[in-house]
DNA sequence: CATTATTGTTTGCCAAGGCTAAACTATTTG
DNA sequence: CAAATAGTTTAGCCTTGGCAAACAATAATG
C-alpha cells in the first residue's frame, strides 16, 4: 500500500491520542447509538423549549415567531406544529396561538434546566457569551446526568 | 389571549435561568443554523474518523467492521460509502478493504484530535470513561474552536 | 475443488426535516 | 366594510439516513 500513513502530523500537546485504543466493539456501538437517539428528539426539544421561552417571556408563542428565530421557513415550522400535536407535547387551533400541554410545558421545563446549566458551565469555564450560547445549543443534547451534575458543581464552585 | 402563562413550576437550584432574556432573533437564529450546519457534516465526520481508526489500529477498513461498531446494517454502511466515494473522501474497489484520500485522511485527523480533546477535558472533570467516551461521541460535532481551546488548556492544568 | 459461510452490494421501502409556491384566514387600515 | 397586509397551512418536491430482502463475490473448509 505504498508509504504513507501521514497521521501524526500534530506536534499537539495530546499525547497523539491514538495511544487510546478502539473500544470494544458493543461499547463503541453503543456510543453511537446514544447520538443518533439523542438526534431523534434533538429538534423536539428544540421546539418545545423556545415555544415554552416565547410563552414565557412575550406571551405567546407564533408559528412566526418560532420561524424567525429559528431561521426556517414558516412551512417548516407548520409541519412540524403538527407533529408535536400528534405527539401530545403541544395544543393548537389553525391560525392562533400555540400552547404546551403538561407533558410539552414538562419537556420544556426540563429541557430549559439542561440547557441553562451547559450554558452558565461554559461561561464558567471562560467561553465568550455568544460562543457559549452557540456551543450550549447543540451540545445541551448530548451531555449525560453523570457530566450535568459535574458540569453544576463546578459552575457552583466557580461562583464561589 | 386569555388568562393562563402557566410559566414557572421549578423549584430548581439554577437561580430561574429564564433570566437570562430571549438573545436577539439574530443571534438566536444563528444558534440553530450552527446546529443545524454541524448535524449536516456529523456522520460522515464520524465515519471517516472511524475508517481511520480502523486502519491505524487494524491495518484494514472493511464495510462489516464499521456496520457492527456503528451498530448500523451493512446496507446503510454500503450506501454511505458511496457518497464517502463521490464527496472524495475515500476510495474503494468494490469487495475490497476501503482506503482515505488526502482529503479523507485530513478530515480524518481534525476529527480524532478534536474528539481526542473533548475526551480528555470530559475524564480530567471527573467524568468516568464509558460516560465521557459516549458524551465526547455527540459533543465532538458542537464544540467551537474557541471552547476547544479553553478545554485543551483546563486539560493540561489538570496534568498538571 | 465443491460447498458453505461470510462479506458486500443493490433495490425498494420509509420517516424526518428542509424548501417553494399557492391557497387560505385573520387583522389592520383607508 | 372593503381591500390590503400579515400570518398560517397545504401540496409537492428533495436529501439524508435508516431498514430488510435478494443477489453477488470472496473466503474458508471438508
Ligand atoms: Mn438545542
Ligand atoms: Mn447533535
Ligand atoms: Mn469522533
Ligand atoms: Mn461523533
Amino acid at each position: 500500500m505504498s508509504h504513507s500513513i501521514p497521521s501524526s502530523q500534530q506536534a499537539s500537546k495530546t499525547p497523539l491520542q491514538s495511544g487510546d485504543a478502539l473500544p470494544p466493539v458493543e461499547q463503541h456501538a453503543r456510543q453511537y447509538e446514544t447520538v443518533r437517539n439523542a438526534h431523534e428528539t434533538e429538534l423536539i426539544e428544540d421546539y418545545v423549549e423556545l415555544i415554552g421561552d416565547l410563552l414565557l417571556h412575550r406571551g405567546e408563542a407564533r408559528a412566526a415567531d418560532i420561524a424567525s428565530r429559528m431561521a426556517v421557513s414558516q412551512a417548516t415550522v407548520s409541519k412540524m406544529i403538527r407533529r408535536l400535536n400528534e405527539l401530545g407535547l403541544v395544543k393548537s387551533q389553525p391560525y392562533r396561538s400555540l400552547f404546551l400541554t403538561p407533558e410539552g410545558q414538562a419537556m420544556a421545563n426540563a429541557s430549559r434546566e439542561r440547557h441553562g446549566i451547559v450554558l452558565n458551565f461554559l461561561r464558567a469555564l471562560g467561553v465568550s457569551d455568544t460562543t457559549a450560547r452557540i456551543d450550549a445549543e447543540g451540545m445541551e443534547h448530548h451531555v449525560s446526568d453523570e457530566t450535568l451534575a459535574i458540569m453544576q458543581r463546578y459552575t457552583d464552585e466557580k461562583a464561589k
